[in-house]
DNA sequence: ACCTTGACCACAA
DNA sequence: CTTGTGGCCAAGG
């Protein structure tokens, strides 16, 4: 089962991350709440299909911790674009979430 | 209307 | 730190 890319929550989801400015993130949760959902694990399911042409690396899990089987490319672009981390060392590092956070205006 | 699928979340042990 | 459990929810089939 997929998704369509013109489903109303797919594109609402794309915009809401497309609008996190760069050193800044949202947790899956963040971004669901953000439309008034909870359904944090729907927009990991349109990230997964859909994210590839999006600032995906700026939608973390909960904890801090960068989507799973990304971490490494996340990495170098959080290092980048200079988000903040609290063990630059990776593989095990994370997110300084309290510091990064970002909530849309 | 029911079943299935998840880059999730929170909490307990 | 690692499992396990139960809950969450949009949307295709």
């Amino acid at each position: 089962m997929r998704l369509t890319p013109d489903s109303p929550f797919v594109t609402d989801v794309l915009d809401v991350v497309e609008s996190i400015p760069a050193g800044r993130v949202m947790t899956y949760g963040d971004v669901a709440a953000a439309l008034g959902s909870r359904a944090a694990r729907v927009v990991g399911q349109v990230m997964s299909h859909y994210g590839s042409d999006s600032p995906w690396w700026r939608v973390i899990r909960s904890g801090g911790h960068p989507p799973l089987e990304h971490e490494a490319r996340a990495l170098e672009h959080y290092r980048a674009e200079g988000t903040p981390l609290l063990d630059a060392v990776a593989p095990g590092y994370r997110i300084d979430y309290t510091a990064a956070r970002w909530s849309p205006s």
